[in-house]
DNA sequence: AGTTTCGGCGCC
DNA sequence: AAAGGGCGCCGAAACT
């Protein structure tokens, strides 16, 4: 007997099948069996289901009440294998790969589409072409090969394995939705914003804020145009670049308290208003499309309905239906605990090996106590902060945890120069393509840009380019590395839920949410705790750091914080 | 008229 | 005090 099998849908609604053994290479003859989802279902045994894309298929397995335990997504891993070899810019579908193997010509990727507000399921529609699973089977086991070749051959199993289970939960929460009360929504609504009026103009209380800026500029203003609020305070007298929030907040002049808080209520209004709710909302559940993998360092995305940007005061609206109860659970400090793992810098990783804050951890070894200071040089060291304060506490930073430091510094200095960087697991951030800029400094022609450290930041000037570059490798390896972390938490999460009611209904990069009776609540709270360990434990090896989560046990998302 | 970019801000 | 990383979304502005 296998657990691992070959699975390629039909036109027909049927598909074909093919036992694997431990290689990777099929151990029976491929079948055709005339119904999709019941070949999965009358299959119990088998543990993991190989196949071209699993947008394309579990959607419609999950229809008909077909769940698997684990899958193998061939395009996914072809993503991550030709950005881990350097090939990030060719077309990652199975059809390309096999076009590759057989010395064919590529064909492109198809373009992706763009969610439509409300679709109904499925949600996901095929992006490539099928492939006979013949065909599959030959890009399959080229993969399996291409996995040996890898810089660390377990961890890029794992991270494919991985972003497959990733892609399992982002189909089931897509699925399940976010219990959302549309009358709470409202009522949010109408206390920060007012009455709508009709006509679909701004509700009352943004009226009376634009009121109240055009009463001080003493002309009428609109203050969603940014354009029309820079001439007025330039007719006051006060010259501003933009009329972004911390240029405009310490302006001293009548027009800005009004002003801040239209931008903030506007903002809610056009993002997360009524027309939101109603393109978004559809019986108790907002519906976004989350995709697994949507970006560079491995942190999901969402399709439509910005599930990701849900603003604190909108949480409210987030319900859990009754006698359940929502589970919260937010990493602490997810990022510098993750470079401590993966710098194994021996100071990080003594502080990151407790449960406590660990800024304060730091802030006690290099910032005699001052946490916010620890922080700010922390995020300053993740991020690549270029001035101020971050930089002057980095020296700080550097003298107690100088491996960590020297970690992203060297990431850094990898992006600068074009040279592949990786996350723990080897998922790969592709070297920036050159520009002509970058060609003329190489060959000794001055472009301006300084060397000295307290250089001006000049924003939108092309010659930074290198040190951005720079900047979005130093973050990419923290960034990253905690997305696979994430990843296999969510794995482990997942299987702790699959003996449950309880369904994951949200994530967010370093916070999960899941929705269940209220007596499983305590079970859950276990669960979370324990994937978080065996992820930390899986992905990143014997290290004493931890990663705890804070968790709470709520009706209401906003409670939890 | 339709499509792309920009400015600003929400979340992490 | 100064303005670092990743995203998505919206309307307006800037284009074809």
């Amino acid at each position: 007997m296998t657990d691992r099998w070959a699975l390629a849908p039909a036109e027909d609604g049927g598909a074909e099948l093919a036992p694997l053994g431990p290689d990777g290479l099929p151990v029976g003859p491929v079948r055709r069996e005339p119904d999709l989802a019941e070949a999965v279902r009358s299959r119990p045994e088998v543990t993991r289901w190989v196949w071209r894309s699993t947008p394309e298929v579990y959607p419609r397995l999950l229809a008909t009440g077909v769940r698997v335990e684990r899958c193998y997504d061939i395009e996914d891993a072809e993503t991550l294998l030709l950005g881990h070899e350097g090939r990030s810019g060719e077309p990652r579908s199975a059809a390309a790969a096999l076009a590759r193997l057989r010395g064919g010509p590529v064909p492109p990727d198809p373009p992706l589409r763009s969610a439509e507000p409300g679709a109904q399921s499925p949600l996901f529609e095929p992006q490539g072409a099928r492939l006979p699973l013949a065909d599959l089977l030959a890009v399959y086991a080229e993969q399996q090969r291409r996995h040996d070749r890898a810089a660390h051959p377990d961890r890029m199993r794992l991270l494919t394995a991985a972003e497959s289970a990733g892609m399992l939960v982002a189909a089931e929460m897509n699925r399940a939705g976010l219990p959302w009360s549309a009358d709470v929504h409202r009522e949010v609504l109408r206390e920060l914003l007012g009455e709508r009026y009709a006509g679909g103009g701004e509700p009352r209380r943004l009226a009376e804020l634009a009121d109240e800026v055009s009463a001080a500029f003493g002309r009428r203003v609109r203050p969603d145009l940014p354009a029309d609020v820079v001439k007025a305070f330039a007719q006051a007298g006060i010259k501003v670049k933009s009329t972004r929030r911390w240029e405009i907040e310490s302006i001293d002049h009548p027009a800005v308290k009004p002003l801040l808080e239209y931008k903030k209520l506007y903002r809610i209004w056009v993002a997360h208003g009524w027309s939101w709710l109603q393109d978004w909302v559809r019986q108790g559940r907002f519906r976004p499309e989350f995709l697994a993998g949507g970006t560079v360092t491995g942190r999901w995305v969402t399709n439509g309905g910005g599930a990701l940007q849900i603003p604190k005061v909108i949480r409210r609206a987030v319900v859990s239906d009754p006698g359940w109860r929502l589970v919260v659970a937010d990493a602490d400090q997810m990022e510098p605990r993750v470079l401590a793992a993966i710098s194994r810098d021996p100071g990080l990783m003594e502080v990151a090996g407790r449960e406590t804050d660990l800024y304060q951890s730091v802030s006690d070894r290099a910032f005699s106590g001052d946490r916010d200071q620890a922080k700010i040089a922390v995020l300053g060291a993740v991020y690549g902060q270029t001035s101020g304060d971050g930089l002057k506490n980095l020296a700080a930073l550097r003298r107690r945890f100088p491996a960590a430091v020297a970690y992203v510094d060297e990431a850094a200095r990898a992006g600068e120069e074009g040279r592949l960087v990786r996350t723990w697991l080897g998922r790969t951030c592709p070297p920036a393509a050159r520009t002509g800029e970058d060609a003329a400094e190489e060959a000794g022609i001055p472009s301006g840009e300084e060397e000295s450290e307290d250089r001006q930041w000049v924003p939108g000037y092309a010659s930074t380019n290198a040190r951005a570059r720079g900047r979005f490798a130093r973050n990419f390896v923290v960034q990253g590395s905690a997305a696979d972390w994430a990843l296999l938490m969510l794995a482990a999460l997942r299987r702790s839920c699959a003996d449950l009611a309880a369904e994951l209904v949200f994530f967010q990069h370093d916070e999960v949410m899941v929705h269940c009776p209220k007596e499983e609540a305590e079970t859950v709270v276990a669960a979370i705790r324990e994937a978080a360990d065996l992820a930390g434990r899986l992905t990143f090896g014997r290290t004493p750091v931890r990663f705890p989560f804070t968790t709470a046990v709520v009706e209401c998302y906003a409670d939890a914080k």
